[in-house]
DNA sequence: CATCAGGGCCCTG
DNA sequence: CAGGGCCCTGAT
């Protein structure tokens, strides 16, 4: 385990509005070992150029005056330029510079999405890790409960990972990509993640030899990212939306519903029991409204109803979930 | 106890 | 383009 020292506070300044809590924490999202957020406060490890970082992200603001404190916790002091490259990167990763204006000028009327746009102004789509790891979770993920998805990140990042302290907290760093070269298909399957083992070193070795690039498909348009993301082992349709989304900002990018997904659609735009759901055809079709935000308008809905869940559990949701 | 599907994907025919 | 197989685990 490595104890982590403070080595630089910095400010930085979101667009507003701006939604703390919305954007810093996904109720949907798996709990995993790498990060920790409470009210106005996320802890996060990061590795950024080689350095197991610990971040502090804090709420010094006001929903129309937003101002975010970053402690950055470190083994060794960095250099202003690592610093700005690390605040670029945040930038970027958590969407600060999101101008929603036109998405909530088109759908502010929305009889469905109008008044969850109310509800989360400022709130933007927001993922801290990188591509990589990224895909590591959308691996766990599949064809499985979220408890052994659970069981699976940690086991991974225990057997690969770095356990960091600070900040009073102990959160697991991932490990690099291309670290797993050396890690044989038998290991991984001792961590229990089944025929995922497969997909996980192929893309790692994929990483490895760089046959993808992380920076440079930001620079390419949603098309030509899904081709290359899809050209992954182990990626297919449910996976590459996620990503198109979360990593990569597209908010159009929706044209895939699978059928546990299904199932809460039918629910929230529909009203229908979900042992009974509706066409994924006509779910499409409902959705296509809020082109060319089809993803964004999902992701406000689908946070909204996960904080009432976290909130309040739903009966209905609980037992779709079962985890 | 046995069987089965789960927050997919690949590969085959 | 439809369908079988895949690691494991908890639910039934």
């Amino acid at each position: 385990m490595a104890e982590l020292d403070l080595v630089a506070t910095v400010r930085v300044t979101p667009t507003a509005p701006f939604h703390f809590d919305g954007t810093l924490f996904k109720p949907d999202h798996f709990p995993s070992p790498d990060t920790t957020w409470e009210p106005g406060t996320r802890w996060q490890t990061m590795l950024w150029k080689g350095d197991a970082l610990g971040l502090v992200i804090m709420d010094e603001g006001e929903p129309d005056h937003p101002a975010l404190r970053v402690d950055i916790y470190a083994t060794r002091p960095l250099d202003d330029e690592s610093v700005d490259s690390l605040v670029a990167e945040l930038r970027y990763r958590l969407n600060l510079d999101f101008d929603p204006d036109d998405f909530y000028l088109r759908f502010s009327r929305d009889p469905v999405l109008g008044p969850v746009l109310e509800r989360w102004r400022g709130l933007r789509p927001a993922h801290t890790g990188s591509l990589y790891e990224y895909l590591m979770i959308g691996i766990v993920l599949q064809n499985t409960t979220v408890r052994r998805s659970i069981q699976m990140l940690r086991a991974l990042l225990e057997a690969h990972g770095e356990l960091l302290q600070f900040d009073g907290q102990r959160l697991w760093c991932f490990w690099p990509p291309g670290g797993l070269t050396s890690v044989s298909d038998d290991e991984l399957r001792a961590l229990k993640v089944g025929y995922r083992a497969k997909s996980i070193k192929r893309i790692d070795d994929a990483f490895a030899a760089e046959q993808v690039n992380e920076f440079q498909l930001r620079h390419c348009d949603g098309n030509e990212q899904r081709k290359a993301l899809l050209a992954l082992y182990g990626v297919g349709p449910a996976t590459v939306v996620y990503v198109l989304t979360d990593v990569y900002h597209q908010w159009n990018a929706l044209d895939h519903i699978s059928p546990w997904e299904q199932k809460i659609y039918s629910r929230i735009l529909f009203d229908t029991d979900p042992d009974d759901p509706v066409p994924v055809e006509q779910l499409l079709a409902r959705i296509a409204q809020w082109v060319p935000y089809r993803a964004l308008a999902v992701h406000y809905l689908w946070e909204d109803l996960w904080w009432q869940h976290t909130n309040t559990p739903l009966p209905w949701l609980t037992t779709l979930i079962r985890s």
